[in-house]
Parts: structure tokens; sequence; C-alpha cells
RNA sequence: GGCCCCAUGGUCAAGUGGUCAAGACGCCGCCCUCUCAAGGCGGAAUCAGGAGUUCAACUCUCCUUGGGGUCACCA
């Protein structure tokens, strides 16, 4: 009778949605999937301080943008209620009650003062907190909490003897007990901490994973005391290996460039950055693919597959993941993005926006560069001399002056404007003229472009721009030339 | 610094005692080609070092080195 797997996402509401963020509740969710699990959300709002306004929201839409659907949640509710922790803090206080009095816990009556203090005193010889309150006569400790003396109620960790645990990535750990701190469980203010919160909140909402960052490997052995305390089973360990930057280390918030949000501005698909962060740390082992939807992500995922090391987030490797799902987008779905970016730029000029999708899809890396991209469509671009000359093609700018030359009454009579009789009007001048495609081709593109490099040669470039906009451009390269 | 964790090319990684050590990104070259892409083909590039164990180590053990995490009334 395995119980039916249950992962969390508990993200606290401190600011924005980074990778790291993402990544946890990304494999929290496939962990849940995978196995036909549920998949639960709970915001950890108990640092009243670095509370931030919105936070939660942000973090609704970038788990809906993501297709990181739950099952229980504040906004959805479900049996083990509420899923937001200021609203709980009877649960913490009750259980904390209960610590104090089978003696796995006591009020601490130091002043923050004093332990900064100690802090400053001991460096490196001791850390953490002396214990000084742990001796107090438990009767004489409840008076002066009843007389109503501020106090924070402290973990009574064991002083002797080793604790073990297994993770389900990292295998076997064993720290000294003697190295555990006496932790903070409840704050003076009555909150708990996440130390705490954590621990009370995983078990009365029956989460059998704890899927976490490998940042909380080295606390994980104090919870597993608190868990005994209570007389709790422990639910499975799975720490996640760290997503690092350039520069090896921690991606956090304080790195700034690397939040969701910021990745979806530079106009990266969520899919893209989905299917990236999931192979950041891990791998199916028997596919050499790597481009996976959610959907077959949730049937393939596996722990096992989680590796140990930290990985760096490698954003070329992220830039040629968007290209494939951008590749793989449907040509309507494509002309739509383009033409929500495209319109704005081009305003009332008329531009053929199913052409410029055809010509984008292979070329576009994310979808904040479209803007540079096609400026020489949506403005006039200054012409040189240079632009015209290619070595290859053996074209030089009064070359170019002679086929445009012949290239524009032959332009103006077409009677179609199509992406079939231009081509075959510039094949037809080629073979008539004895003249290579390069230097046709390329005269009337430059022409058309003013710019060296484009998307598309020139006949898309024409079809783009429309008859009379390509005409008048080819008007003015003349002029220049001519010039 | 104490404690914990990690270590295959520049990056993501497969591998689990016997392999010519997958694959992908990036890089380089060639083909294609009106430019640039895309696409196709090919190439360079890795088991951090040292001791063991073993007939045999990338795979197991230990040490060294390197990297990371953590030591809050933050999560």
């Amino acid at each position: 009778m395995p119980k039916l797997t249950k992962t969390r996402f508990a993200p606290s509401p401190t600011g924005i949605m980074h990778i790291g963020n993402l990544r946890s509740a990304l494999y929290e969710y496939l962990i849940a999937r995978s196995e036909g699990g549920k998949f639960l959300l709970r915001i950890e709002d108990t640092d009243r301080e670095r509370y931030v306004e919105g936070a939660v929201s942000a973090i609704y839409r970038t788990l809906e943008t993501c297709g990181l659907f739950h099952d229980e949640g504040p906004d959805i509710g479900g049996p083990n209620g509420p899923y937001v922790q200021s609203e709980r803090l009877r649960f913490y206080r009750q259980y904390a009650e209960e610590l104090v009095r089978s003696g796995h816990a006591y009020p601490c009556f130091c002043t923050v003062e004093r332990l900064s203090g100690l802090r400053e005193g001991e460096e490196g010889e001791f850390s953490g907190y002396d214990r000084r309150c742990r001796g107090i006569d438990p009767a004489e400790a409840a008076r002066r909490v009843e007389a109503g003396e501020p106090h924070v109620i402290r973990q009574k960790m064991p002083l002797d003897g080793e604790t073990t645990f297994t993770d389900a990535v990292y295998g076997t750990i064993t720290v000294q007990n003697k190295e555990l701190e006496d932790q903070i469980l409840l704050k003076t203010d009555g909150y708990p901490t996440y130390n705490f919160a954590n621990v009370i909140d995983d078990h009365l909402m029956e989460v059998t994973h704890v899927v976490r960052g490998s940042e909380y490997l080295s606390s994980t052995p104090k919870y597993c005391i608190l868990y005994d305390a209570l007389g709790w089973e422990k639910p499975a360990f799975v720490h996640l290996p760290l997503i690092v930057g350039e520069d090896g280390k921690k991606l956090s918030k304080r790195h700034g460039s690397t939040s969701f949000g910021d990745l979806l501005k530079d106009g990266y698909l969520p899919e893209a950055i989905i299917n990236m962060i999931a192979f950041l740390g891990w791998a199916p082992g028997d596919d050499t693919r790597e481009i996976f939807s959610l959907a077959e992500l949730e049937k393939i995922f596996s722990v096992k597959g989680i590796n140990k090391a930290p990985a760096v987030f490698s954003y070329s490797k992220l830039d040629w993941m968007n290209e494939q799902y951008i590749r793989g987008l449907s040509h309507d779905v494509w002309r739509e993005m383009i033409r929500k970016i495209a319109d704005p730029l081009f305003g009332d000029r008329p531009y053929e926006a199913d052409m410029l999708a055809r010509v984008l899809q292979p070329r576009v890396t994310k979808l904040g560069d479209i803007g540079e991209m096609i400026r020489f469509l949506t403005e006039r671009l200054p012409y040189d001399r240079e632009l015209f000359s290619n070595k290859r093609a053996k074209l030089d700018a009064s070359l170019a002056l002679d086929i445009l030359r012949d290239l524009q009454p032959k332009l103006e009579s077409l009677p179609d404007w199509t992406e079939e009789s231009l081509p075959a009007l510039l094949e037809r001048t080629c073979e008539e003229t004895g003249r290579k495609k390069g230097q046709v081709m390329g005269s009337l593109r430059v022409a058309l472009a003013a710019q060296q490099v484009t998307p598309g040669g020139a006949t898309e470039t024409a079809v783009i721009l429309g008859r009379s906009e390509s005409l008048a451009r080819l008007e003015k390269a003349l002029a220049f030339l001519n010039g």
C-alpha cells in the first residue's frame, strides 16, 4: 500500500521568481506527476519584514504560464489547508508547546543583542547559540513566559550521538549531533521559523517527498530530530543540485538577471525555459533527445536521473532551445507572434506579415531580437557604395547600377508582385543578361534593404515591403548610385 | 575556519569493473546558397592528481587538490 506521492512547492513571497525557484517547482511537479501523485502550493510568508507586495500573484502567474498546475493551494483550497503559513500560526504554537512539554524544546529569553555579541566573541571556535537558557528550570521558565517576558522557543538538540538520514539523490548522510545548534522554532513575534513551519506543514499536509535545493542538506538532520521528537514518520528527502551562474556561485535573487520574468522579457518562450531547466541537473539516461514538452517530461522524469554536482546555467544552450521551440511553432501561431511585435514597428506602412514570419522563423533566437533584425524594413537606412560590393559574386557598385537600371522598368511593369512572379522575372533577367544570380539578386536585395546582411533574400524582402515601398527604395538606390 | 556535499571535454551530460568513453550546446571546417540563417556532413575537445583493491579501473577505497553549500528571531 504505497502512499500517494505528494510534493509541494513552498516559495516565500519575498521577491521575484528566479530560475532556482522555478526549477524546484518544476522538479516537485514532475516527481508528483511522474508517480501519479499530487502537487501542492504553499505560501511561506513567515518573514513579515521581507514580505514583498505582489510576489504571491507573481508566483501564481509564473506557475500558470509554465503549465505547472497545482492540485491544492491557497487559491483552490484542498483537504489540508489553509495553505498560507501566516494563517496557520495556531498549529505552530500548539506543536511548539507540545515540544516544550515533552522536553524537546525550551523557551529562550536571550536578547538579539546578546546573541550578536556571542557571535563576535567566539570567532570560528564555537558556532551558534551557547544554550544558556537551556539550563533554566522548566517551572521557572514557564513562570517567566507566563509573566509575558519576550522569548523564543528553541529546539533542544541531543548533545552527543549522531543523526543519519538518506537522501534520494545524495545517499546516506551522517552528522554529529554536537554540531547541531539549538535552533529557533518560534520567534519572539510568535511566527515560526522556516525550519519549524516546514516540518509541521509537510507532515500535516501529508507531503511524502520533500524536494528542495541542496542548500538545505546541512539542516536536514535538525528536521529529522524534530520529526522524531514529534513521533512523526519522516518524508523522503530529495535534495536538488544547485544551479549556479557562470561564476560558479549559486544562482540567487541577487543575481537579478536570472529571473523567470526577465527571461520572458528577453523573448524566451516559457516552454523553452522549462525544457532548459529540466535538463539542468537531470538527464533521462536512455534517450539522447533533449527537446521534451512538459507532458513528455511528466512521463519520463525520474529522481534516478538527478545529478549531484551543481550545474552551470548556459545561455547559449537556452538560445538553442528557444530556437528549437520557435522553429517548431505552427506557422499561424508564429505569424501572430510576429504580428504583435511587428505591427507597432511598421505603424501605418503595410507589410506582408506572412512572408516576414516565414523569413524570421529559422533565424530568430529570441523574440527580443526581432526589432533590431527588421529595422531595415521598418525604416529606410542610408546607402553606402561598399554595401553593393561582393567579392564572390564579382559585384561592385557600378555593376549594381547597371543591373538595377535594367531591372527598374521591368519591375515597374510587372503585373503582380508575388513570390512567384518576382523570382521568375529575376531569373529571366539573369538568363537574358548572362549575369549571375548573386549579381542580380544581390543588387536588388541590397537596394531594397540598404544593408549587407538580411534575413531572407531579394524576393522575400520585396514581397514583405510590397510593390510601392520596394520601387520607392529602388528609386532611392539608383539615385544614390548615380550620384 | 568547523561541518556537509560534489568532481567525465568550455558548458549540460550518458556511463555503473573489461566501451575505439554516447549525445547535446558552443567552437572549427566542408556542402548547400543572392547575403544571413536554417539544413546536411565532418572535426577538435573530457574521465583533476596520487596511492591502493583487482587479471582488469572513469567506474570500488583512501589521501591530496579544486569547487560548492551551510553555520540568522531569512527562507
